[in-house]
DNA sequence: CAGTGAGCGAGCTTCCGCTTGACTT
């Protein structure tokens, strides 16, 4: 008989563990919570104090059969599970299901995985923490109102199968109120002055001087007025002032940390990033990747500190602790660090060795000295005008941490557009009252730069600072708000924009205009119609859910249930009682929303024009429906990719409705070009041929379009390989992948060693017999 | 694949947080 059961979350953890422990222990894991809410009914017993209805989860029923057996077998068993409001749940789960007398179950926190701190944690065993696991069954029914509730107001007020919750609708809204910051953003112009001075450096020779001036010009008149000055003016240095300055490293990963640097340094998707991490803790590269802790083990900082030492020098260290701010913080996790600091790199895919080495930098660089700086900053007086330029330099004195690593930003504005900006790395010496010559002074016009738009990590980042989702479900999130199509990551060309520059150079002032690529994006959140329509009703109907504090303040109440000050229940009694009411109201009294915006009249018809969210998606419409007999139907006409129910035009909308196109006959049969899903296309005796990007179908004539027919006529002829008399049903074709064979409308894969022109019929029948059958059931659900 | 946009009604959809695989493309 086994005498002592340790369970904890993670299989991984529980190797480790076990090893620690050695003999008379078996460590186990439960993976995570076990039970959960019923999903059918409701699973809250609305009657009986909002009792939760649990069950055990069906991927779960295996492991709780394992442990069910081994607890049966144990002396003692062991709730080793996370000391946080869920991890308390995981043991009181535990404890329920399999039934565990509690005099022979004891729970127990580790705040390290080490020997020692193990030891510590069996040595001072104590009972579940009833207040804790209340805070959390609160957590789990309040967000199971929400989602089982508001969810299906959307599925009858806007569209069946969508979804509402505390997380992903506020990280919707985030995403949609953003765009229409975007969209309603006005950009604003102005001049920047830029001087190029000339003096010496330090061995006497040529070198420039790069300043910008302390004033932008809001009009180009006036940017004009000053380089005139400029013709005339004896440059003087005013002022030279030094100061030194420091740089800190940036905090160990969290999950959010790193899912932000993966994505700004390595192109990594959030949960492309957690997939990655995943397989590198399982391989025991790296420590735990879901955590929300700063905090670095004194093994792991010492390890750093030798590392540190043998590669760039004693001087190079500082040891540094770092203290997660936020409340129920789990000092018990670590932050993300690779496990043996020693290791600078690791086997792996590429990606692994990627984000490991971004991992190694980032900890080293955690445990390093500050980089020492000094800044200069120089003004320069113009003698015919109040206005001065200022130039800033920055040296570094000491790179410290900055020898591995610098953290990335999101400021997409930051380094201009390659038209200068003023600064430099070295100033060349100088001093007050010097002369210098100037070499040229140019005026460019700038923009304001609009609000930019969120990708995944940046989304995370601000859900974080709302307090929003945990470290396991930020990914998920932002997995499920695309999955419903309430956001879409995009690529989006920019567009070209003119702007002036004005030149003083030998004397001379000449103006030129020169054209900018602007806005162009990548891989960034775009709402999508629906997604605004969806939020714009729960902004309207349930406020208090959509309020960017909502999650903060019911954490509050959480906290004082865990603290003992609430009971769980009444907390969600007053909670409950008013928002059912609000449910109920809004199901009775609400209008259906379709997102309709009204364009305004067709001046040939004169009839109304519109748009909305229609059964198959956006849609336009010409003209009203009516209730009175024989009254003409309204047309319809879908919107095309790119087009938006909020941002398209009048003109835009009535081009639509030009679709059909009639171009004439050919070889007796009609030629019409429309455009459908995958776009415009050309349709003649039954048979489809694509219009390509390069072809607009509101323009295209008869000759282009009989040429497409041609094309694509002589290109399916190319398609097919073989035929044979005897089974005309069975063609080889090429197909994009290459050679298939066509049978009955299914398709065949050959065989890579098989020459497709040699195949005989009974070859191809052969193939086609020991095709595997098509495995497992289809998704369900399409992205 | 190349359309649809009327209406009825059955049966379905849905949340957040803990954890890993087991699937297919």
């Amino acid at each position: 008989m086994q005498e002592n059961l340790v369970i904890v979350e993670s299989p991984a953890k529980a190797k480790t563990i076990e090893n620690f422990l050695g003999k008379g222990y078996t460590v186990t894991s439960c993976m995570g919570h076990i039970r959960d809410l019923q999903k059918k009914d409701f699973g809250i017993d609305l009657e009986k104090k909002y009792q939760p209805k649990y069950v055990i989860s069906p991927d779960k029923k295996k492991i709780v059969a394992e442990l069910k057996k081994l607890a049966k077998g144990a002396q003692t068993v062991w709730l080793a599970s996370d000391e946080d409001r869920e991890g308390e749940a995981i043991a009181w789960h535990l404890k329920e299901v399999l039934k565990l007398d509690p005099e022979r179950t004891k729970r127990i926190v580790f705040h390290e995985i080490t020997k020692e701190a193990i030891q510590r944690a069996i040595e001072n065993p104590r009972t579940i923490d009833e207040n804790l696991v209340n805070a959390q069954q609160a957590r789990r029914v309040l967000d199971r109102i929400v989602g089982f509730q508001v969810s299906p107001v959307l599925w009858k007020k806007v569209k069946p199968a969508l979804s509402a919750g505390r997380v992903q609708s506020v990280a919707v809204r985030l995403i949609v109120e953003r765009e229409r910051e975007i969209i309603n953003f006005k950009s604003e112009t102005w001049y920047r002055v830029n001087g190029i001075f000339l003096a010496k450096d330090e061995n006497g020779n040529p070198a420039e001087l790069k300043a910008e001036l302390s004033k932008r010009f809001p009009t180009k008149e006036e940017a004009y007025a000053f380089l005139e000055k400029c013709q005339s003016a004896e440059f003087t240095i005013a002022n030279v002032t030094k100061k030194p300055a420091k740089r800190s490293p940036a905090q160990p990963f969290t999950t959010s940390t790193l899912q932000q640097e993966a994505s700004r340094k390595l192109s990594f998707s959030v949960s492309q990033t957690m997939a990655v991490a995943q397989r590198l803790y399982e391989a025991g590269k790296i420590t735990y990747m879901r955590t929300d802790s700063v905090n670095l083990s004194n093994l792991a900082i010492n390890t750093a500190k030798q590392k540190i030492t043998e590669l760039h020098g004693e001087e190079y260290v500082k040891v540094r602790r770092y203290h997660t701010k936020s409340k129920g913080a789990q000092e018990a996790h670590e932050a993300i660090r690779p496990t043996y600091m020693e290791n600078e790199t690791v086997g792996g895919s590429a990606q692994e060795q990627r984000l490991y080495e971004l991992i190694w930098k980032r900890t080293m660089a955690s445990q390093m000295a500050d980089a020492k700086l000094e800044r200069t900053n120089v003004t320069i007086s113009v003698s015919t005008a109040p206005e001065v330029f200022t130039a800033t330099g920055e040296v570094i004195v000491f790179d410290g941490f900055l020898k591995v690593y610098m953290e990335s930003t999101d400021d997409e504005n930051g380094h201009g557009h390659g038209h200068g900006n003023g600064g430099q790395d070295i100033i060349p010496p100088l001093k007050a009252n010097d002369v210098l010559s100037m070499s040229s002074v140019v005026a460019t016009q700038r923009f304001s730069q609009r609000p930019p738009r969120f990708t995944e990590a940046s989304l995370v980042k601000k859900l974080e600072e709302l307090g929003i989702g945990r470290p396991s479900t930020y990914a998920p999130t932002i997995t499920t708000i695309q999955n419903r199509n309430y956001v879409e990551k995009e690529d989006r060309p920019g567009v070209e924009r003119k702007f002036d520059i004005i030149t003083l150079k030998n004397g001379n002032i000449s103006e030129a205009t020169n054209t900018e690529i602007t806005g162009a994006e990548k891989s960034k959140l775009f709402p999508t119609d629906i997604g605004m329509v969806v939020n714009d009703f729960l902004v309207e109907n349930f406020e208090q859910i959509m309020d960017f504090n909502f999650t903060a303040n019911v954490e509050k109440e959480f906290d004082d249930i865990a603290e003992g000050q609430k009971v769980w229940n009444e907390m969600i009694d007053k909670f409950y009682k008013p928002f059912h009411g609000q449910v109920e109201d809004v199901l009775k009294n609400s209008e259906r929303s379709k997102g309709e915006r009204i364009l305004g009249t067709d001046p040939k018809t004169g009839k109304q024009v519109s748009v909305k969210i229609g059964r198959f998606g956006p849609v336009a419409q010409l003209g009203e429906a009516s209730t009175e007999e024989d009254s003409e139907k309204p047309q319809f006409a879908s919107l095309r990719t790119g087009q938006h129910l909020e941002t398209i035009t009048l003109e835009e909308t009535l081009d639509l409705f030009k679709l059909p196109r009639d171009l004439g006959e050919y070889e007796n049969k009609k030629v019409t070009v429309s455009i459908g899903r995958f776009g415009p296309y050309i349709r003649h005796d039954n048979k489809f041929v694509s219009l390509g990007k390069e072809n607009d179908p509101f323009t295209v004539e008869l000759d282009k379009a009989v040429e497409l027919i041609e094309a694509k006529r002589e290109k399916d002829r190319k398609a097919v390989i073989k035929v044979f008399d005897e089974e005309p049903e069975l063609r080889v074709l090429n197909g994009r992948w290459g050679p298939y064979i066509s049978f009955q409308k299914k398709n065949y894969k050959i065989p890579k060693k098989v020459n497709a022109e040699e195949l005989t019929l009974e070859d191809c029948r052969k193939i086609i017999e020991e095709a595997p059958e098509p495995k497992g059931r289809r998704t369900r659900k399409k992205k």
